[in-house]
DNA sequence: ACAAAAAGGTTATGATATAACATCTCTAAA
DNA sequence: TTTAGAGATGTTATATCATAACCTTTTTGT
């Protein structure tokens, strides 16, 4: 039996030692699998964009991708990162973190899914933990005083177990 | 004997019709307060902001409140108002809402306190619920994987019971 | 009265984000 | 298979949000 409260802290715990490489991997796959699903066009610079964020496991701002795609050989105007970036949020690939004014990839990407964010203030990484929409105290508050929910932003910053530890 | 539920949504519920005037009244009366017993200085330009802000009952962009603060006579660089925000804000006078890039007045001032949002996408008013740090479910999901939370964003989009009417 | 600290004045610039419009490229229907 | 339309990209310019740096003024504690 599942332990009361339990947390679906999956293997997504990017807090957690795991192979980043694997990890990219099968996101970048589900990411190729959703976009065939909906019939949408994951091109060149989307997927180069959701693959830099893959790889960093921290949230980059729209600016630091962009150096990074004039690297790899792509434009380098502010539009080609925030239209690039649009698409995959839109679509559940790619969350904006408020906090950072940046962005990281999603781990499990799926419909209709509220994530709240734990940043890191010393390493800079993102971990995100899967959350149902309007559940918890925030729908709570929200069904009190009649206000209808179309997004949320749940940010925590601090530190993560293993910068406690150091 | 109280609902098992009860939730502590009070007379600083913005969406709830009210008197805007003696509201704000009252809020900038706790502000002296605090500051007397803080020995902090509510100097002219932070009481004007915090005024603006009580006044206004929406969130205002910092060269908003820069636009408003030049009418009032005061000088109208970005530093003036961001330094009287910084002010504010780092005292619990005011809330920054991450999601608007944008500042609403805290109806009760007060430390502690990791308040949660909801801004309505037709109206623009944002109404503050109160809430304990590391309550519920973000602290719980915090614990789980031994994150140590410094400071919170929760802030809901959405539509409040009037416009929802309407 | 004086030194230190806090606040305010000013200039310049950094960082983030989007408007607007031209061009290209897929796709699907004629 | 041409072609219209939608979607995607290229490009220029600019809007919006925020802070660095340095100097002067005001307040406070001694």
């Amino acid at each position: 039996m599942m332990p009361k409260n339990f947390l679906p802290i999956t293997s997504t715990q990017v807090f957690i030692k795991h192979d980043h490489r694997a990890c990219a991997r099968s996101a970048m796959e589900a990411a190729h699998q959703l976009c065939a699903a909906r019939g949408l066009r994951l091109t060149p610079v989307r997927e180069k964009v959701l693959e830099l964020l893959l790889e960093s496991h921290q949230a980059l701002g729209a600016y630091a991708i962009l150096e990074r795609l004039a690297q790899a050989g792509f434009r380098s105007q502010p539009p080609v990162a925030y239209r690039a970036l649009d698409f995959l949020v839109e679509h559940g690939l790619v969350h904006r973190i408020e906090k950072l004014n940046a962005f990281v990839a999603c781990n499990q990407p799926q419909a209709g899914h509220a994530p709240t964010f734990m940043i890191c203030n010393n390493c800079h990484q993102v971990a995100e933990t899967p959350g149902k929409q309007a559940s918890g105290t925030l729908g709570k508050r929200a069904r009190a005083i009649g206000f209808h929910i179309q997004s949320t932003v749940v940010e925590a910053e601090g530190l993560c177990a293993a910068c406690q530890a150091a």
